[in-house]
DNA sequence: AGGTCAATTTTGTATTATAAATACTATTGT
DNA sequence: ACAATAGTATTTATAATACAAAATTGACCT
């Protein structure tokens, strides 16, 4: 792997939460030694054991004496890292990714658009309501496609002014990328998408708490019915095989 | 800071991660450099640079060189990180860091209660019922107080099926050691907190979704409100000073 | 005053050496 | 033959040193 020269160590820290997210190490439980990553990589030990702290920190792998480095079970993965989460997103994540995430989705941002409701101040509101103005534009087929729908989501995490809240705004970017990588729509937001955008928004300015709830969880659970079906769809096929 | 002869890059890594989150670094933005550090600890600088490392990779601080190592700002903080929680445990959190904790937990637990009420295996439900047990020989005054609580609360996480969720373990955890600091109960659970809990379990374990998340969100919701009156007590202090 | 460039400081990377931990091997004694 | 024990080898952990690269500072020149 060429890895050029300059931050060495962030490069390949990346290389590896790559590769360990893309289940390249997965079989044998058991990543190469430092040594053998030294020179596979061309990069002095030092580097190497760097990344491999870094990895370490957000609980990917462990290392010990004699032991080498070795893969740690996913229940000890920070995968709410904004780095874990990227390499997810490279990773290719399956139907049943996707699922989880929709999951998580839906206890998150309905919460979200409560507290939303409750305490966002008048620059948080123009900020959301500026992403519905450039959601707008997109449907038009302007500007980066549907940023401005992932930017509109992440504007309400930003106003719930709780800082677990506001660091989840990677979290529900990836998110919400699995799934445009799954419904691959290059098109614009829908008309009626951007409706439902808008409700949420109104609620939320009205400070309706329970309603700007309602309004977020209602799409979410309908996309999450659609995959389930979809899965189940899937494992029938699997069957017939 | 005296640091002993083993692990020396986790301790540095510890006792750095410590001083952050307790604001020791907050006033000036900047940390000593790697050279200083290392001789206030008395560690090579090979430690305190992997010790350095750690740090970056939870988002807590960034280096460059020349300017040396900095303070990121708290949105770059990764909160649901285990090592960050146990170091805010560690920092006295205040009544706001209650609050934030009891909102993310009304977010979370009953989308859990809700999945396990889907998902959970016979295996997991005998996990949970485990934790209830222990909750009555602790109303008793047996066994580690408040411990089978936790318990319980992971439990159901656990059971949820989605590993986001079951990450989030440490996070829950977190939140109710927060929580039992500022009620400073050495005594056992409540007859009522237990019949609540062991409501819970009843709809999981019967698959009803909507009362699990409701029984779920019911005492978590009440105790947000006991918070921000207690909140808003210490406010008019404040201004009448 | 303003810009260029060199000096300085701090982190980044490489290299080498040694210590510590632990899995593996061989030996020894019964 | 077997078990305990001591020795060996492997791999990470720490240290120390040297140099490179980045970026600020300041001096110097025009």
């Amino acid at each position: 792997m060429e890895i050029s020269h300059r931050n060495l160590t962030q490069q390949l820290t990346h290389e590896l939460g790559k590769a360990i997210l893309q289940g390249k190490y997965n079989e044998f439980k058991k990543l190469p030694s430092e040594a053998d990553i030294s020179t596979e990589y061309d990069v002095s030990r030092t580097a190497t054991r760097e990344a491999i702290k870094m990895l370490t920190a957000k609980g990917l792998i462990s290392s010990r004496p004699r032991q080498g480095i070795k893969l740690k079970d996913i229940k000890n993965w920070n995968l709410f890292d904004t780095d874990v989460l990227r390499w997810i997103l490279l990773g290719k994540p399956d139907l049943y990714m996707l699922k989880h995430f929709l999951e998580v989705r839906l206890a998150i941002e309905p919460a979200a658009a409560a507290l939303a409701a409750k305490f966002a101040s008048d620059d948080e509101l123009m900020r959301i309501e500026h992403t519905l103005s450039k959601m707008k534009f997109e449907q038009s087929g302007y500007d980066d496609t549907h940023q401005a729908d992932i930017d509109f989501h992440k504007s309400i995490l930003l106003a719930s002014n709780n800082p677990f809240f506001i660091q989840l705004q990677t979290f529900i970017e990836t998110a919400l990328k699995v799934n445009l990588h799954f419904t691959n729509r290059a098109d614009a937001v829908s008309e009626k998408e951007y409706q439902q955008h808008v409700d949420i928004f109104t609620f939320i300015k009205a400070g309706e708490e329970q309603k700007a709830f309602d309004a977020a969880a209602t799409t979410t659970k309908s996309t999450i019915r659609l995959v389930e079906e979809k899965i189940t769809e899937l494992k029938l096929l699997n069957l017939q095989e």
